[in-house]
DNA sequence: CCTTCGCACTCGCTTGCTCGGAGTGCTAAA
DNA sequence: TTTAGCACTCCGAGCAAGCGAGTGCGAAGG
């Protein structure tokens, strides 16, 4: 039939937008006249009554208890974000004013990300929080070996970002400054411009040895690759905590606590957004769609921002599922948007 | 008068101690009866009152109204922390199992100042945190100018602790790869082993220009070793915020937002432990000697960790008033000492 | 003169109670 | 199928009483 929504008729779809809308507003269960009042229905507030008990039975709504108004459950937020929702575009002066902010942070690829995790915090109210480009997507740019001693150096290596990560090496046979240069040469000469991961053990190894040097050589080679390609893995810069305590759901400081916790634990922070690498558009998680039970009254908002073609990090929102989800898809949207474009500033050509 | 502690009679001071110790380990105002019964002070309660209402008089305790008991003032603490309390000291134990989590971080700067700030949360109980080096204390190792094209080039800067800061530098006139080679040999040479904040803008300019580059070669220099002096300035690592939630102190939300707000703004927390930098040693900052109304009832310790024979940072314990002071520094100490320990093997010899 | 005892008083916290408001579900009529 | 009416439920605010811990002070005691 033309006139359903997701399984639900007109009526019902439209009702089930209006208590979501109503709830993301207030923060209260939101009751039959309520909504009759403020919101011109056209029906009476008996029938709403029906309709909010079909809908409860369908598992859009809950009631927290007897005699109280209903509330939106996981699905109704779910089809709310999926089908019933309108997308919001941010202004024009919304997005000048982004661009602006994000001028204030240097060219260097932290303050950056970390400008526009603040940035976004404070627009959105929540916590927000940007993962660092992964490094294994970006491409090497230059290699360089410097000679501290006949056995031992440090080894250089910048990436597209500009990220240059060092390493110390020890080698078992003496070298000499010339020797570390013709091999940084041939490392460049044979690398440049492919994606870090696409820099295999195997190849580093072959092409060290066929300069001659042995596998002391080669091992540092490889460490070098390898602590490039996995240093700022995890790299996360969160902020706005401080937001969440203005909301209602946090009156309860047990909530804060696993927050916080989860803040500290960059590891968690990060499976959270993981498979957002997957898609590669905006994903919404609602409530027990997060995976914890912990974070079971949250919900994650999750936005890619890119490099060139390539998705290389994320900026997510965490915040009560009583969140509006419109305006922070569009908040989160246009931030990546601008870092995307700041990342250029920062490219290494 | 022999028997006198900081202008108090030896039962004042002893009854003062009490009350402070008391109150630290409960979190209830003491009163006179609970004090004569819980620890043997050989007189009555009324007795108690009498010095009570004294050291009320002398602004050493405070009532937060009639008919409670006392709780201790700032100043009340800064004698207990001064005069009245007994160090505390490690075990053996202790110690070792802090070096042993220690060793847990890999041998890179940041993961051991993070390592050793959220060991400290833990240890403590508290929020902690870690000032990362001062790099303008660090002392310079080596130098690297890579050339990337005509006109423009990369340099590296390694410090003695192995943060290698990077900067791009746009030139106006061509120079060679071996140009940068030259000047690079240069610069290790005269400055090598210097301290970075002692590599002053004239000098470099001078040996520059005494390699026959111009004044844009010279800018790029300097720029490069400005931004390793102020790179990793303000940077602090925090850890431990959850644990300020079990504090009855923070049932009130209000003060966990200036809290977790000032987490977020480094600024102000490198500011708190900015002049610790002048004393050599440990530091408590009780309530309002923060300087600040949002803080008025939290305490601050902080202690120095070294890198050969210099301070180069800071870690400290920020958390209610009522905190067990000796245990507090012992920990931090603990951990100072430790970390101080595994700096060296980041050191770049 | 200092210490102790006894006593009246203060104040905040907890418990129990009432009461109003908002909302529901059900039944019967339109 | 919608609406009006009604009885019922439940939460939460507001108030009063009682309790307990503590104080200050005057008088008695060493």
């Amino acid at each position: 039939m033309e006139n359903e929504v997701d399984g639900l008729d007109k009526r019902k779809a439209y009702i089930l937008a209006t208590v979501v809308y109503e709830y993301i507003a207030t923060g209260e269960p939101v009751g039959s006249q309520a909504l009759t009042q403020k919101y011109n229905l056209g029906v009476s507030s008996a029938t709403v009554r029906n309709e909010m008990a079909d809908l409860e039975a369908g598992g859009y709504l809950e009631q927290p208890h007897t005699s109280a108004g209903r509330v939106p459950s996981d699905a109704g937020y779910r089809t709310y974000v999926d089908a019933l929702m309108s997308p919001e575009e941010l202004g024009a002066d919304e997005r000048r004013r982004i661009r602006d902010e994000m001028r204030d942070a240097r060219a260097q690829l932290d303050e950056i990300v970390e400008q526009s995790s603040r940035l976004l915090g404070r627009l959105a109210g929540n916590l927000a929080f940007v993962t660092k480009p992964q490094s294994d997507t970006q491409s090497f740019r230059y290699a360089q070996l410097i000679w501290i001693a006949e056995r031992s150096g440090i080894a250089i290596i910048v990436t597209s970002l500009g990220v240059a990560s060092q390493s110390l090496f020890e080698l078992r046979n003496d070298v000499t400054p010339d020797d570390l240069t013709r091999l940084s040469n041939a490392l460049n000469a044979h690398f440049a411009g492919r994606l870090l991961r696409d820099c295999d053990e195997r190849s580093l190894s072959a092409l060290t040895k066929s300069c001659g040097f042995g596998d002391d050589m080669a091992a540092a080679v490889r460490a070098a690759f390898v602590g490039a390609r996995t240093q700022e893995q995890p790299g996360i810069s969160a902020s706005g905590a401080q937001h969440l305590l203005d909301q209602p759901e946090f009156r309860d400081v047990r909530k804060l606590r696993s927050i916080l916790r989860i803040l500290e634990e960059q590891r968690t922070l990060y499976d959270l957004v993981a498979d957002a690498f997957d898609s590669p558009s905006a994903s919404v998680k609602i409530g027990h769609e997060l995976g914890s039970e912990e974070l079971a009254d949250l919900s994650l908002v999750t936005v890619p921002y890119r490099f060139g073609e390539r998705a290389v990090g994320m900026l997510s929102i965490l915040g009560p599922r009583r969140m509006p989800y419109a305006r922070l898809l569009a908040l989160a949207s246009g931030t990546a948007e601008t870092l995307s474009e700041r990342l250029h500033d920062v490219e290494v050509k």
